[in-house]
DNA sequence: CGCGACTGGTTGCATCATGCGACCATTGAA
DNA sequence: TTCAATGGTCGCATGATGCAACCAGTCGCG
């Protein structure tokens, strides 16, 4: 989005971009993921952002399918949720998050991703699922696929 | 960006987002890398985005130190060319594709990427480097790390 | 019950980002 | 020489974002 679309682009990035490119987006993602954030007045309060945005984002959010609204029985105060589709997007606030680990954090990490169970370092790797090597970046080719319409991406 | 940064949030993925969440910045981005694409022209060419904006993002990078400038020898037109920093947001890009993949491709994938060596399908995963394990992404919880100020994210 | 604080918004207005079309100097090919 | 493409810039219109004010309903406290 970013208020409108990449309609020329055939590609699911641009897709994706979509519905989570716009500011914010992603950050009010991470903070329910990571965070634990579930309320309006929460998110606005984490990120700062103003509030006709936030209500714009999360309405957006919500027809997208990536949250929904919930009510806890009994009462009174409503909870934004992610849905399955919206956790996964996880791997790729990972990957912003290592690549701002990476180049844009002279201090050290902020925030350190663990594995729930040993509490381990979390790294994202490419895996080629037929030979079952790590891959390096730059041995990733592209090739059309059944979903190219045209030509061009 | 997206015009301006993300001040109050002290977290990796929202330092990423300032050079890389502005409208475009990662088609761009993903031209580049996968599609091989150089030129002023030609991404204007194939994004359809105002020439205006595309010499701002690119100038933007090139500030940045994720693209430069380069003048093959003996002639005549410029190219932009990935840094390392750049290629280093290959995996944002497969991550968000994923994404796209799988909750946004009803007619099946439009790109898909290959493992140049063997031609596998690429895959990403999240792995301990502790235990070693693949990771769902809600095993993953977070810790507050060195370059962490403050309280708040 | 009364009161103040909080929630989950909405509205209007100002400002910044983006998009569009016109323009321009230089290069290259016919 | 002429025509098209490159790599931009400029000005204006439109759309997205940000800010502050406002509002109805709820909660906790005395």
């Amino acid at each position: 989005m970013l208020g409108n679309s990449y309609e020329g682009q055939v590609c699911s990035a641009a897709r994706a971009l979509e519905v989570v490119g716009e500011r914010w987006s992603l950050l009010i993602i991470r903070d329910a993921l990571f965070g634990g954030v579930t309320r309006f007045s929460d998110f606005a309060r984490c990120l700062g952002l103003a509030r006709n945005i936030l209500a714009a984002r999360l309405d957006g959010f919500v027809e997208a399918g990536i949250m929904e609204r919930f009510l806890p029985e009994g009462a009174a105060y409503q909870e934004y949720r992610l849905t399955r589709k919206g956790r996964d997007l996880a791997p790729v606030i990972i990957a912003l998050t290592d690549w701002g680990d990476r180049w844009a954090a002279p201090n050290g990490r902020p925030v350190i991703y663990r594995h729930a169970e040993c509490g381990g370092d979390v790294e994202q790797q490419l895996v080629c699922r037929a030979c079952g090597m790590a891959i390096e970046p730059d041995q990733v080719d592209i090739e059309l696929g059944p979903g190219m319409t045209g030509a061009a991406w």
